[in-house]
RNA sequence: GCGGGAGUGGCGGAGCGGUCAAACGUGCUUGGCUAAGGACCAAGUGGCUUAGUGCCUUCGAAGGUUCGAAUCCUUCCUCCCGCACCA
């Protein structure tokens, strides 16, 4: 008997020579279904990818049986921080490292027997596509999206590099959990903060869970307030936000942000401004997660206010929890109506005023304000511009040249790809790696001629990854970034999947792109993703498979132990495709059983008998897995087929089986063409998707033969209880079952060899009173024997 | 604090108003039989029982709606995840 291996590998080959895997860029019934690609970082796959691409492997191939001209590509987020610091580690050139991880991942890839085009591979430090991250860069600077700035960057001492803000959880950072420093420093920014409001009612377009949304509208975090106008004593305005305009009663004190430079000006020449001083440089000190966790400091700053709403004289205060870079960086405090502003009252001995708030206050002292031009009304968000800067080699290079006398200019879009040299100390820590080619660094400026240099950071790879959708709808083509028909042909992707931990990063990031590049004319859809697909994670002993706690199991060794259809279908069998699961090798048996059952189906001999039985719960069979692969319910699929499967071998059709293959053909796919192809040649990735017949639906007999299956297993145990072997049976059955068993009798006294009599229950004649067993339920007689 | 999600046998997990709680898979028990890719087949696996299919209990807890609730509503408890001095 051929090996699992030796099976999997010659369909793999049959495939590839038929080219069933290749999509059209036209025709009826688009389907792109995508992965998030790999960071060809780290060697091989591990267990999370394998989960990740069975659930889209099944997916596509599901689509293509449905008659879908379906769109499934792969490709390698191969620049970025992981592959440079792996390649560090290993003391190779990135490049090198990534072209070797890259082939051994692919022929995993290829082992498990996922169906993807390889025509449409792409690869993002390929200069074929980088050069295209560098065209948008460029598209954004014209339209002002991109900009230069000093910022008060969110710096990872470990990663040697500023990150985005998106990057950062819990005050670390996301790839090393080093703790984020803040770095003035100028970076390269971009402006999606200016398409705040439609990130966030675009949302309500997709298909997205509730927890993805609710991620991205607390990331954006719009809120509708005021911005209240407290009136210095020399006639200039403190201008604070507030979403309470209606606690504005009980405001005793106004707090600014250390760091608004408003607050230096307030002190200006009088004794506090050396004590303000004093107190940013402590502030300062602290990094973003102590600042948070000490206790509220802060200081007087000598100066006083009106409160609008009552004219009452109250204190200005600077404080360490007021955000300088969140609505005006200044707040004003109701310390009876807020934990924080009543802790810091308490502190600073401030007096707590007591108010009563009725809900018409909002509109009636928001409207009071604006009426005398101590207020307006402000939306706010906490998203931040998008910190494209990195001061690391392994990226594409920001198209930028600086000039002495030119100032900025952006590299013409004849030149590109700017190439990254490969020639770098990309081990130095102490400027950014491309500084040190001079070749790269020293360049004509394209405007004077002149002396210049070439901006020396790399642009993070979530740029890559922004966009890259795009590029699998048209990926080589070298004049433009995509064809613009093509995009509109495929996109939007149908089916996206990926992990969660990109909700707030890659996710917003692609929509942005997405939004911009739809007002310039190159797409037609605002949403890039339809619909998405978390895919849970897979835990070993309680906790995450991750090589950091060194409790993983490769996925190629079970592959090679039990083949590729055992462990997709078990990935897949275990949990909800969106859910944890937990890694077992207990369920590993059920399935090696299950498909070593498959593959003798072609040696069943077809019942007569009971084919309009069997045929017509295939036709159940089709309806349910249809649903539940829709649905992305793959482990309900999977159990539908386990009990269609039962009823198989008891009960074998020919068309039942054919069914049968056809419906696990997503799961399965080697083991399914092999078997039908021994029973007629035929290849089943060419196949179609079975359509429930109704025709071929037969209630009655389904009743009957589940009917039979029960009696004879009550009847059997019972005799077992006994002891004994009876020679009759009485069955009371409630009347309108009556006809059912009454069809079956024979057959089951056939199966027991014992003479059945069926009555109805109130047939009081035959029924013994003395017999407890009076009750009979809808499904199941009440039975005596003899 | 705000937001999202989940609590069902030894375990993973179905069921999401009635026909049916525990499908399907594991694990375990018993009896056959001898291996298709970590064998296969049959029966059992909440409790009680005078072991003739009868009775009782149970879907985190308590209430409620209903003729009828694991399923709908309310409150509470527990756990997981995300965001967070965002004013």
């Amino acid at each position: 008997m051929a090996k699992p291996t030796v099976i999997e590998a010659k369909w793999q080959k049959k495939w590839k020579a038929a080219k069933v895997f290749k999509s059209k860029d036209s025709g009826r019934n688009k389907y792109y279904v995508l992965e998030m690609f790999p960071y060809p970082s780290g060697y091989g796959l591990h267990m999370g990818h394998a989960r990740n691409y069975s659930i889209g492997d099944s997916i596509a191939r599901f689509k293509r049986l449905q008659g879908f001209n379906v769109m499934y590509p792969i490709g390698w987020d191969s620049f970025g921080l992981p592959a440079e610091n792996a390649a560090i580690e290993k003391g190779i050139h990135p490049e090198k490292n990534i072209a070797r991880n890259i082939k051994v991942m692919k022929e995993q890839m290829n082992k498990l027997g996922l169906s993807y085009d390889w025509d449409r591979e792409i690869t993002t430090h390929n200069p074929e596509y980088y050069k295209w991250d560098q065209w948008l860069f460029l598209q954004l600077y014209k339209n002002n999206l991109a900009y230069r700035t000093k910022v008060n960057g969110n710096w990872c001492p470990s990663c040697n590099t500023t990150i985005a803000n998106e990057d950062v959880k819990n005050g670390r950072c996301w790839r090393c959990n080093s703790q984020i420093v803040q770095k003035e420093i100028e970076q390269w920014l971009v402006r999606t903060t200016n398409y705040a409001d439609e990130l966030l009612s675009g949302l309500e377009k997709t298909n997205w869970s509730n927890q993805l949304k609710s991620l991205q509208t607390n990331w954006i975090g719009k809120s509708k307030g005021v911005e209240i106008h407290f009136k210095l004593e020399d006639g200039e305005y403190l201008k604070v936000f507030t979403t309470r305009p209606d606690t504005l009663p009980g405001c005793t004190f106004v707090i600014l942000a250390p760091e608004n430079p408003q607050a230096m000006e307030l002190v200006k020449g009088t004794k506090y401004e050396k004590q303000l001083q004093e107190y940013i440089r402590e502030t300062e000190k602290l990094s973003e997660l102590d600042r948070i966790s000490k206790e509220k400091t802060g200081i007087f700053l000598g100066k006083y206010v009106i409160n609008p709403i009552n004219n009452q004289k109250i204190p200005v205060y600077a404080a360490n929890f007021v955000l300088v870079g969140y609505g005006t960086g200044a707040i004003m405090s109701v310390p009876a109506h807020d934990k924080r502003d009543e802790e810091f009252a308490k502190l600073h001995k401030l007096p707590i005023k007591q108010i009563e708030i009725k809900e018409s206050d909002f509109e009636k002292i928001t409207n009071e304000l604006i009426k005398n031009g101590l207020g307006k009304r402000v939306i706010n968000y906490k998203i931040r511009d998008w910190n494209i800067s990195r001061q690391r080699y392994w990226g594409s290079p920001i198209p930028i040249i600086y000039c002495a006398k030119c100032g900025v200019v952006p590299v013409p879009e004849k030149d590109l790809p700017v190439k990254l040299p490969l020639n770098v100390n990309f081990k130095t820590k102490v400027i950014s790696p491309l500084a040190t080619n001079k070749k790269f660094l020293n360049v004509k400026c394209p405007k004077c001629g002149g002396k210049a240099k070439r901006e020396t950071d790399t642009m993070t790879t979530f740029i890559d990854s922004a966009w890259y959708f795009l590029r699998y709808c048209d990926p080589k083509n070298r004049k433009q970034i995509f064809d613009k028909k093509k995009a509109a042909y495929w996109m939007p992707v149908d089916q996206y999947i990926g992990g969660i931990e990109h909700a707030v990063g890659h996710l917003l990031y692609s929509r942005f792109i997405t939004k911009f590049l739809k007002k310039k004319g190159y797409v037609k859809i605002d949403e890039p993703f339809t619909k998405l697909l978390n895919q849970g994670m897979i835990n070993l002993g309680g906790t995450k498979m991750s090589k950091s706690k060194g409790n993983v199991i490769d996925p190629t060794e079970i592959t090679k132990k039990y083949g590729a259809d055992t462990l997709r279908t078990y990935l897949l069998f275990v949990a909800q495709p969106d859910t944890d699961m937990e890694w077992s090798e207990k369920d590993l048996t059920g399935i090696i059983k299950f498909i070593a059952k498959v593959k003798t189906l072609d040696k069943l001999k077809e019942n007569k008998k009971y084919k309009s039985y069997i045929d017509s719960v295939a036709q159940r069979k089709i309806e349910l897995v249809t649903l539940h692969l829709e649905n992305l319910h793959h482990n309900k699929a999977l159990i539908e087929l386990f009990d269609f499967s039962n009823k198989l071998e008891r009960y074998p059709s020919k068309y039942a089986i054919c069914i049968f293959l056809h419906l696990l053909y997503p799961f399965a796919p080697h083991i399914c063409e092999e078997v039908w192809n021994k029973l007629n040649g035929k290849m089943l990735a060419k196949g179609k998707w079975p359509v429930k017949n109704q025709k071929l639906i037969n209630e009655k007999v389904e009743k009957e033969v589940e009917a039979v299956d029960k009696v004879v297993s009550d009847i059997r145990h019972i005799e077992k209880i006994m002891n004994k072997s009876a020679k009759k049976a009485y069955l009371y059955v409630i009347p309108p079952e009556l006809n059912n068993y009454n069809v079956v009798i024979k057959d089951i006294e056939k199966e027991l060899a014992m003479e059945i009599k069926v009555f109805a229950l109130n047939d009081k004649a035959k029924y013994d009173p003395e017999n407890k067993s009076g009750k009979a339920k809808p499904n199941r007689p009440a039975i005596y024997l003899e």
